[in-house]
RNA sequence: GCGCUUGUAGUAUAGUGGUAAUAUGCUGGCUUCCCAAGCCAGCGUCCCGGGUUCAAUUCCCGGCAAGCGCACCA
């Protein structure tokens, strides 16, 4: 089967089986860049989140939760206000769009264009009597193009929808650290939806308007940065890591190597920030990507956002988009909490190290997922077709379905029965069970194929003698005969 | 945001200036039915607005949306 075949069955299945639907309001035509979650989609998801908050409780983080909507005064201490605005030339005549200062750096490079006033950029193309790259009209003012969704709260408050939950994540500093009774680092995270007004949305819900967040935040000072307790229990793991250097030399395939190792050579600079690497590709194996499509990429100088000292990506290897970013991994430094310091007038020097007189702005380093294309990453990559058969091969614990179970045949009461009966057994443990009688058997089994349900269960002539069933796997569609009694231990250790 | 292409049942597509079709799907029935079997019956579609026309799903204009390319993606 060719590529592109492939590539439609699967989006094609994201619809048809309600995993994702859009964009929304489909009845009105749809907004671009905003998509909605059907039945399985969203219990995938709610799995996938499940998942996180009970690893990450296990490594000893606690969630919090703030407003989606935060103050123009936020946004201008976080630097989102400056830095999420672009400046650009619009065309008068065919509006085309351009950004005014990459569009300078490229038609004069030999002036000096970086953090250039709106009204300098002015002046530099009247001067050199710039235009529109399309139809050549000549370029005036600068426009800004804002990428935070702006609102008014009240009577005339202005305020913005966050463009990231970790900001808000931050402005709780002064709380979280009475909360933590010096413990350090503290550690928590936020899932939330974010907001960013695109100017071209694409790729589903790969780049969307309105998005979920999941951001993990380690606020830490300077001397356990470099050396910090838990990296010695995970620095033998073995991460693909590939660093800027290597990209600059073209290398487009990572170097499998230990954190110790990438720590020992300098390509991470501070043991807590290995240790995030660990998290970040911790949490993205539990989920189940192949090991093969996974890959931490690290941002160029140039690339990195304005609060970075170094940054990350975990990237999941995808055949309809290639290498998708599902996680960023940032060392933020002191950056958010010196300026939210400045801003708000109050003090964030604190304690940290084993001198406790004195005292440090804490330094953040966050990993952050992007659970849609978490979503999005995890089925693409799952999903196969095996002579004409779409199968999901999901980890089982993330399926939307865990068991279905059959009748053989539902015209027979005692079958349909006993049937009844299986399904409420699995349901009264809590157990995501699906009863389905319409079509023949085999019509089934493919339906849940295709939402990757790990086990179904059928109930068949010889159940009624010697209560026992058929449990069909999904990834051998092999069988096995188990005891009514048996079900529940015979489904559990996958 | 610009350019090109596109928009027809839930999904995938065909087609037409006189309101429409194929496959699949879905619902019900029959068939003792373990990997998309068969038979019968039924359900469901022309993106939105305006214009031209006796008549528009079809032609024209605008909008919205999608795919691709450019730009954008702190």
């Amino acid at each position: 089967m060719k590529i592109e075949d492939k590539i439609d069955a699967f989006n094609s299945l994201l619809r048809r089986r309600g995993f994702i639907w859009g964009p929304s309001p489909e009845i009105y035509g749809g907004l671009a860049g905003f998509y909605s979650y059907g039945p399985a989609g969203k219990a995938m998801k709610n799995n996938v989140l499940s998942l996180f908050r009970r690893e990450l409780r296990a490594y000893g983080f606690y969630e919090v939760e703030c407003p989606e909507i935060m103050p123009k005064k936020v946004w201008e201490a976080s630097g989102h206000l400056e830095r999420f605005i672009d400046p650009v030339f619009r065309c008068k005549k065919c509006d085309t769009m351009v950004r005014a200062d990459k569009f300078l750096q490229d038609r004069l490079p030999d002036e000096l264009s970086d953090g250039l006033s709106f009204e300098e950029m002015e002046n530099l193309v009247k001067k050199h009597g710039l235009g529109c790259p399309k139809c050549n009209t000549s370029f005036e003012r600068v426009e800004k193009y804002n990428l935070m969704l702006q609102t008014s709260v009240g009577s005339g408050v202005i305020a913005y929808l966050r463009p990231e939950t970790a900001t808000t994540t931050y402005l709780l500093f002064n709380r979280l650290n009475q909360d933590a009774r010096r413990q350090y680092p503290i550690k928590v995270f936020q899932y939330g939806k974010a907001f960013r007004n695109e100017i071209s949305p694409r790729q589903l819900v790969l780049r969307m308007r309105a998005f979920d967040q999941f951001e993990i935040q380690l606020f830490i000072g300077k001397e356990q940065e470099l050396n910090y307790e838990e990296y010695n229990e995970i620095n033998e793991n073995i991460i693909p890591l590939l660093d800027w250097k290597s990209q600059e030399s073209k290398i487009g395939f990572p170097n499998k190597i230990s954190l110790k190792e990438a720590v020992d050579n300098g390509i991470l600079k501070k043991q807590a920030f290995a240790y995030c690497i660990y998290l970040g590709y911790h949490l993205a194996s539990k989920l189940g990507f192949p090991e093969e499509k996974i890959r931490l990429r690290q941002h160029s100088p140039q690339e990195m956002a304005h609060y970075a000292d170094d940054a990350w990506d975990l990237e999941i290897n995808t055949e309809q988009f290639g290498w998708v970013e599902i996680c960023g991994i940032h060392d933020r430094t002191d950056y958010d909490l010196k300026r939210h310091g400045e801003y708000s007038k109050q003090n964030f020097e604190i304690p940290m190290g084993t001198d406790s007189s004195s005292k440090e702005v804490p330094q953040i380093l966050e990993i952050a997922f992007g659970p849609d294309r978490i979503i999005y990453t995890l089925l693409e990559t799952t999903f196969n077709i095996i002579d004409e058969r779409i199968v999901l091969n999901l980890n089982p614990i993330l399926a939307p379905n865990y068991v279905a179970v059959f009748p053989l045949v539902r015209n027979k009461k005692s079958i349909l029965n006993l049937a009844k009966d299986v399904h409420k057994l699995l349901l009264q443990h809590r157990i995501t069970s699906f009863f389905d009688t319409a079509g023949s058997i085999g019509k089934r089994y493919r339906r849940q194929d295709e939402l990757g349900t790990p086990y179904c269960i059928t109930i068949d002539y010889d159940s009624l003698d010697d209560n026992s069933v058929t449990i069909r796997d999904r990834d051998t569609m092999e069988q096995k005969r188990v005891l009514i009694s048996e079900i529940l231990n015979s489904i559990d250790n996958k």
